[in-house]
DNA sequence: CGTTAGCACTCATCGGTTGCGAGTGCTAAC
DNA sequence: GTTAGCACTCGCAACCGATGAGTGCTAACG
């Protein structure tokens, strides 16, 4: 059995519905709703065909059907290749952004839930960091006598920050001192060479090796890619839909949007591509089996760049989605460039 | 009507009960799971005098009661009086910090995660913040031909990191230059001073008007009480109480729970006591009815200091929450220290 | 041979009824 | 003051039957 051209518009009329409607669509509504000229009967024999190929799945045996993530996948497909994407006034959006926003943090925090009151689903968003970053600058500031805290600020405009035991004796004047004999030998190396370069020097150090250490750890911790971290809006908001009425799926979803690693995972583009859709079990996570995610890149002057997406139940509306999504992402590059 | 010592330990049964089962509790129940040599008659007049005094409540009239928020107010007060506090083995808590966790988003990003798994409430933990912060260091690194990224170091350790508009023809070296030039001028200043010295600066600085002015917001900006950003951990967890099953209850407690500035509200503590407990109504948020939120602030190095607290249901395990919340802060402390 | 009308059948859903039982207030006796 | 007894209330769960949306199959039609 082949999938032919009226088959293709009858299916993509039962997602179309299900979309809407989320419950299961028969064959007198697609005959009735979108009139194509057949009968509820020829319907039907079309819809046990898609149901053999694997686009439709019955719930129950008496009721209409839904679409499979296979469905989903073709229907995307279609959807960006006829670049049917809805168009939506950027104006609309930029008023969003109008207030004066000097922190990146409350930048993105806004744009989280400006994106998840759009859309109406949990948005997704991850700060801007460099592939590669350069180290700036380093700078130790005493706190008290046996801490310190090191600040490498990078290319990307990423702080690290954390705190380091530092060896006794060491006055603020001499941190000083340190941090810009450090600031010359390391600027410009990404954490990997720095890594070794303070292995190098460690020798030469003297008493200083435990803040040399401290250090060093640090730079270690940074050269590992480092999972960023994520802003979440709308958590909730996918409680509205009725496949996430039950309250042991929706405390998981709860759960996996808390979780770093979980959101990483999901937001991982290997490729820097225009935007990535992701449908149910192409997650490869079990738990985001009738869940979809949309993400799109924006990039922040130089080559450092986050990701912003959104999660929702598998029957989203993609093509509200992704303009949204690219508006979005268009003036978070502008407003943190 | 008066409250005498009988009134008193029945309401406390009936509070113990509904806070295990959170089903209305009859007179019945009482008389024979909390052996009191009293039979359920007179036990049903005393509830009916507690109703009377506001401390019990009818959901309808065939059903057994439930404690009022003016019922928990007594319970709590009662219970901090006499200390009757759980004891848990502070090494059970330690155990969860073993792991080397240098940055100290990620300390109170873990602490919330174990707070929340095991209180199975909702944790909230905002970073520690100086009351008044001074400034210990201020560098400006270019970010581009028109942009620079402000860093302001304070003695609290907050960073807060900018991005202003540079006036042209201003290099590297001479945002160093000024950066040390400005260090020196405001370092040990707190935010209100420096804005004023920034001001009193101004003239001075010839074709840099544009870099001042962009410090003198950024300086202005964090000048005025800003509240701090806040990490949760558990916002699910409060789907798995009954009171709670109801989904458009639970939407609006995740949408609280994201917005930073009712978080802020109930963390909020005027005074640096030990810690706060606010029953229902006593949050001032007619959102909060039908919750409790338990805060306990920690202190590190210097006057710097933070909150963490625990959102859950009006009928909380109060004596399990205070007991771990005040190990965790002991840990917490110490590990930020 | 594709299309369609007709029909028997399935089964989730919804509204109504009923019985149960937990709980109450009241009264009268201890 | 305490308690046993009793009539009464009412939420809740279970049961039941009607409804209707939907299906697959068959036979007739163009």
């Amino acid at each position: 059995m082949i999938m032919d051209e009226r088959k293709f518009r009858i299916l993509q009329a039962i997602i179309n519905d299900y979309i809407l409607t989320a419950i299961p669509v028969g064959s007198r509504t697609i005959s009735k709703k979108y009139a194509m000229g057949l009968s509820s009967a020829t319907i039907r024999n079309e819809m046990s065909d898609l149901e053999e190929l694997g686009y439709l799945a019955q719930p129950h045996i008496s009721a209409g059907r839904i679409p499979s993530a296979k469905a989903y996948r073709l229907y995307v497909d279609q959807l960006l290749q006829n670049g049917m994407i809805d168009t939506i006034d950027p104006i609309q959006i930029q008023r969003h952004f109008e207030g004066r926003l000097h922190k990146m943090e409350d930048v993105i925090r806004h744009a989280a839930a400006v994106l998840s009151s759009m859309t109406h689903y949990t948005a997704v968003i991850s700060a801007p960091s460099s592939p590669e970053p350069h180290i700036k600058r380093l700078q130790l500031i005493s706190v008290s006598e046996q801490m310190a805290m090191v600040v490498i600020i990078t290319d990307a405009g990423i702080i690290r920050d954390a705190m380091i035991g530092i060896d006794e004796g060491i006055d603020n004047d001499t941190l000083y001192a340190i941090s810009n004999f450090l600031t010359e030998k390391l600027s410009g190396l990404t954490f990997v060479q720095a890594l070794s370069a303070i292995n190098d020097l460690l020798p030469k150090m003297g008493t200083k090796q435990k803040l040399m250490h401290g250090i060093e750890a640090l730079a270690r911790q940074s050269s590992q890619k480092t999972a960023p971290s994520y802003t979440v809006g709308g958590s909730g908001n996918i409680l509205s839909y009725p496949e996430y009425s039950d309250i042991e799926k929706a405390r998981d979803f709860l759960s996996l949007i808390e979780t770093n690693e979980k959101l990483a995972q999901l937001m991982m583009t290997n490729e820097p591509v225009s935007f990535t859709i992701r449908i149910g079990p192409e997650t490869g996570m079990p738990e985001m089996r009738d869940l979809a995610v949309v993400t799109v890149s924006y990039v922040t002057g130089g080559d450092s760049c986050g990701t912003l997406g959104v999660i929702g139940p598998i029957r989203m509306q993609y093509p509200k989605v992704l303009s949204i999504l690219q508006t979005v992402s268009k003036q978070l590059s502008e407003l943190l460039s």
